[in-house]
RNA sequence: GGCCUCGUGGCGGAAUUGGCAGACGCAGUGGAUUCAAAAUCCACCGCCCUCACGGGCGUAUCGGUUCGACUCCGAUCGAGGCCACCA
């Protein structure tokens, strides 16, 4: 090694920490600088330490964090530790510690390991999700959810007083479902579906029934609801959570289970959500991936009526008792529908395809099964119902090409045509969207199409397409032209539905209508390492705010936080905090906590007062520092933490919290690296297969002890040095003979995701040691564009090594003597100083002198840093570098800031000379990818202080330009010669030039040109014929 | 099945607005230096034909637009990601 990175780094990165060198700035301090806000996402202290993927998201902000710096602006880079949640917990259990005991040694390490790759955090910042200072305010921001509702006619969080302010003076009335609605008197009369239903005043309402109403409306509610129950973990999860049916974290299988959870009312915020991410500058694919999780669906409901006999046959109403409470009926007011007119709204993005209606589903849970099904059917509707419940959640997606269902009995009227169409129940139909019910288009439909042709229903076509034959023996899906429907005959489907809505909506039986797949969010867990909820239950369940003052309700010390196995959580053990009496009533906590993301919900506001314990936040400080400029992270975010931060973030916008109407302004998603090839393809003399790291194996040994080894494709024979593989190389492969370094030649190879069973991690530690962390750094940066997925390669590290020695010969200069002290090499006592710029001082203390004793048996190193001025030629290169890299780093184009690097590098290891001038322009240039290097060939040039924010090198716009031009010229578009001409030699001489050029004379000569083109500074391209 | 992204040398990748395909690094080959090795330096390094000069082909495949296509359009094949009975 030409120096010793080592103790570099470690000097270096000492030198940062007791300087806080990359302390933000506070607003109040900072002047007429800009700020940039540039984070990552922090990181899940997890036992294994940090991965590649942390390696690259966090050298890949620290580029941009220390070039911000370098151009004046006041940057807050910060971290910390999001370490509440599953993983954590689920690892303590298994090794029978204490997950605080065990994650304070995984932030320690972590801690370690950032500090170890030079990262430039603000460590004043560092936060703890898990810190009773930290989880206080995410306590305080779950209050503020379950003291708010939302506001549907300004589409925003208000605080729950303004609601009860609005019903006492009955601008708001309730339905007999709970909910509330605009009082109708101001608004004229409501079209009323399904129940005929009366709303009643605030007044005439019971105190409980006040208390359910407001309850009903709060963000955060407490709900009995089908959710995702994971015995295996022993905890609720949110659907986010359960992949294939079975849990994210260990893969235990999933069941649904009605249960009374917490829940956050994500569902009001969907259109916002989708809306707002126009205002964003995060990849489209990203975008697309919210949208569709939110999934938006824009049609129409429509109302079918029960055919009167149906209602007779099953009896109506009596048949209910056993099923969920009804809401309380009440007298119709004139000129309603009939009240025992029963009705089954439906939702469809479709309502053109409603002639070809031939049949209804009902979802099995779905409440007016009981009313409508007919004697001699209910007991298969029953014995249905119990098979679908019984259906883990896997089964029932393992199903779904197989559809199964339950004729009702019952029929309704199609409003269209008055047809009677059978009403079935099925559990492809899903109470939790829309409507829970359907009309059935079987042949518009697939899944409808699927239905119909087991259960032999009739399929009527509505549609047929613009041009072309309709599919056999499938649905018709596209959209078409409208047919056998005559109020809509000959229309294309969009004229068509809107025609159709509009026709019925002015009977009253339909109405345009938005869904969404987004569900309310999941929020509470039965398990111990989480937020406490800032609860209190009364004996009945109902859910009273503890006081502001009383955050933050500290997780209690317990040895037994195991999960119960029940739905009970592990903190109903723990008998004396659980109970509670405020005025001379008697409470019990809420013992379920909140799960993993609350605490990484509203981190980054955090970061910008990270202190303060009256405040979540200071506002001038959130004004100043919000929005996050930069972020990045993985992919693996995308709906999880990114939909959840940003609901909770416009909760908190809404009632005037924050500035800033979302979050993240700028988000890009690091590329996954993937593990190092493999190869798998091989086999031995015998035929028998043998995977690449046999193959290493065995060549090695063949090397130690002349054992012949021998391998090639299976299937397309192998190639070696780029040709066929000939009899020769046989022999010589036979022979182990460079059989290793031909490997990747021979192999079809693949890469896969990292991970410790494949064996094929690559360990931060091992690497920092073996190469350094700057070289480790330029390699991550290097590998590719930050966004790509990218096969990790251990050994292309060392062309970075080569490049980092080769910029230290240039600029220090070779080391004469093998063994140096801790430090490195020698520097010759009278160089240097004349290079420090006086015209910006350095900030920060002086550096502390570490190098070797000033020891004269050091010969001088040979130096050919002068102070002559740069060369034409040269100072041309250097001008177009600094462009190039300054703007490639601004845009995270990192590969090709680097590769321009090497190449000015590579160029002065040319020169004889290397003007101070440029070598500390360059030395600038690298601070930001290898800092530490470029800190300490800074120093040995003569710096006595940091060059963090030594102002970025300006490059000089006249002299990126050359004075001559090499162009291309073409003939019929093929390259034939290449012409040099003055820079600015006019289109005539150009061409002139051009079409006398050596190359081109034999493929113009006796051809008649059809066109000169000249494009300005690119290239000539003459068409002959 | 739906939506999205992507197919360039032996490998990672570059080509920023439609204008010299393969920058830069790794691997490889030849040479210099060395007692030797490591390290370093110089040269070569897409495929085919040719002693050479030179020529032909070439960015998954097929077709289109254009003076000109890795880049734009259409189809096909292949890889990856996300969602997945959402009416």
């Amino acid at each position: 090694m030409a120096y010793n990175f080592t103790a570099i780094e470690k000097k270096w990165q000492q030198y940062w920490r007791e300087n806080k060198t990359f302390a933000a700035l506070e607003p109040a301090d900072a002047g007429d600088m800009p700020k940039a806000y540039v984070l990552d996402m922090f990181p899940y202290p997890s036992g294994a330490g940090l991965h590649t993927g942390h390696v690259e998201n966090y050298t890949a902000t620290d580029i941009v964090a220390r070039l911000m710096r370098m151009r004046g602006v006041n940057v807050l880079h910060p971290t910390g530790w999001d370490a509440f949640g599953l993983p954590a917990e689920q690892y303590a259990i298994k090794t029978n510690r204490h997950p605080r005991e065990m994650l304070a040694g995984n932030i320690d390490n972590f801690r370690r390991q950032i500090q170890m790759l030079g990262m430039s955090y603000d460590w004043d910042r560092e936060i703890d999700t898990t810190a009773p200072e930290y989880y206080k305010w995410t306590q305080w921001i779950f209050l503020q959810l379950f003291n708010s509702y939302f506001d549907p006619t300004d589409q925003k969080a208000r605080p729950i007083e303004h609601l009860v302010n609005e019903l006492f003076n009955e601008n708001l009335v309730v339905a007999p479902d709970g909910e509330v609605k605009v009082n109708p008197v101001q608004e004229g009369m409501e079209r009323i579906s399904g129940e005929v239903r009366v709303e009643r005043l605030w007044r005439e309402l019971s105190a409980d029934e006040q208390r359910d109403v407001i309850d009903g409306q709060r963000l955060a509610y407490m709900d009995e609801v089908p959710v995702n129950w994971c015995p295996g973990l022993g905890t609720v999860l949110a659907n986010e959570e359960v992949i294939d049916g079975k849990s994210e974290v260990g893969g235990f299988p999933v069941e649904r289970r009605p249960m009374r959870q917490w829940m956050l009312r994500i569902t009001a915020y969907a259109e916002r959500l989708i809306k707002d991410l126009e205002l964003l500058e995060w990849p489209e694919s990203l975008k697309d991936m919210q949208r569709n999780w939110i999934g938006k669906s824009v049609g129409a409901e429509v109302d079918f009526e029960i055919a009167p006999e149906s209602i007779a046959a099953a009896g109506a109403r009596g048949y209910a008792q056993d099923s969920e409470p009804q809401p309380p009926r009440v007298p119709r007011a004139a000129g309603e529908v009939d009240a025992d007119d029963l009705v089954i709204t439906v939702f469809t993005t479709r309502p053109d395809t409603l002639y070809g209606a031939t049949y209804m589903v009902l979802a099995p849970e779905h409440p007016l099964v009981d009313r409508i099904a007919s004697q001699p059917h209910r007991e298969t509707i029953e014995s249905y119902r119990k098979q679908v419940a019984g259906k883990s959640e896997r089964d029932r997606m393992a199903d779904t090409k197989e559809k199964t269902g339950a004729f009702t009995g019952a029929y309704a009227i199609n409003p269209v045509n008055d047809e009677r169409i059978p009403i079935y129940i099925a559990d492809y139909v899903l109470m939790g969207y829309g409507t829970g019910a359907i009309m059935a288009v079987p042949a518009h439909d697939e899944r409808d199409y699927a239905f119909a042709t087991k259960f032999d229903l009739p399929i009527k076509p509505v549609v047929r397409p613009a041009n072309g034959e309709a599919p056999q023996g499938r649905a018709f899906t596209d959209e078409g032209i409208a047919i056998n429907s005559p109020l809509i005959d000959g229309l294309p489907t969009a004229d068509a539905k809107d025609r159709i809505t509009a026709a019925l909506s002015r009977e009253g039986n339909a109405y345009r209508s938005v869904n969404y797949k987004l569900r309310d969010w999941l929020f509470s867990r039965q398990r111990y390492w989480g937020e406490p909820f800032p609860i209190l239950l009364d004996k009945n369940g109902n859910a009273t705010a503890i006081a502001e003052g009383e955050l933050p309700l500290a997780l209690p010390q317990m040895e037994d936080f195991k999960p119960t196995g029940t739905p009970e959580p592990p903190l109903s053990k723990a008998r004396d905090w659980i109970r509670v009496s405020r005025d001379g009533q008697e409470f019990t906590r809420e013992t379920n906590t909140m799960p993993q993301w609350a605490g990484s919900c509203w981190y980054y506001l955090r970061f910008c007062d990270p202190k303060n314990d009256k405040w979540f936040c200071d506002p001038a400080k959130e004004r100043y520092w919000m929005p996050v400029d930069l972020y990045v992270g993985g992919v693996e975010h995308a709906v999880l933490h990114l939909l959840y931060a940003r609901f909770w973030h416009k909760v908190l916008f809404d009632l005037g919290h924050v500035s800033t109407p979302e979050p993240f302004l700028r988000l890009v998603n690091q590329g996954l690296i993937l593990g190092e090839m493999e190869f798998h393809v091989f086999e031995t003399e015998a035929g028998e297969p043998v995977s690449a790291a046999d193959i290493r194996d065995m060549a090695e040994e063949a090397t130690e002890q002349g054992i012949s080894v021998y391998a090639f494709h299976k299937q397309t024979g192998a190639r070696l040095k780029g040709r066929r593989v000939s009899e020769e190389d046989v022999e010589q492969t036979k022979q182990g003979f460079r059989l290793k370094a031909n490997l990747e030649i021979l192999a079809d190879g693949r890469s896969f995701k990292m991970s410790k069973s494949r064996g094929n991690v690559a360990n931060p530690d091992d690497l920092v040691r073996d190469y350094g962390a700057d070289a480790l750094r330029l390699y991550v940066m290097y590998m590719g564009p930050l966004e790509a997925q990218k096969p990790w390669n251990t050994r292309d590290i060392i062309g970075m090594v080569r490049f980092l020695n080769a910029v230290w010969r240039n600029l220090v200069g070779e080391e004469e003597e093998e063994d140096r002290g801790p430090g490195f090499g020698v520097r010759g006592p009278g160089e240097g100083d004349g290079g420090a710029s006086p015209s910006s001082p350095d900030t920060g203390n002086p550096i502390p002198d570490t190098r070797s004793s000033p020891d004269t048996r050091h010969p001088k190193p040979e130096t050919r840093i002068t102070g002559s001025p740069i060369p034409d030629a040269l100072d041309r290169m250097m001008n177009r570098t600094i462009k190039k890299v300054g703007e490639d780093t601004a845009a995270l184009r990192f590969n090709t800031a680097i590769a321009e690097l090497i190449k000015l590098n590579n160029e002065m290891t040319r020169l004889a000379e290397i003007p101070r001038d440029l070598a500390e322009t360059f030395t600038l240039m690298l601070a930001p990818y290898a800092p530490h290097a470029a800190e300490e060939i800074w120093a040995r040039l003569g710096h006595t202080k940091t060059l963090a924010r030594r102002p970025w090198p300006e490059y000089d716009p006249a002299k990126l330009a050359e004075s001559t031009l090499e162009l291309p010229v073409q003939v019929n578009g093929k390259l034939r010669d290449k012409i040099t001409v003055p820079a600015d030699a006019d289109e005539a001489t150009i061409l002139q030039a051009a079409q006398s050029a050596p190359g081109v004379q034999q493929w113009v000569a006796g051809k008649e040109f059809k066109k000169r083109l000249y494009v300005p500074k690119k290239l000539v391209n003459f068409v002959v014929g």
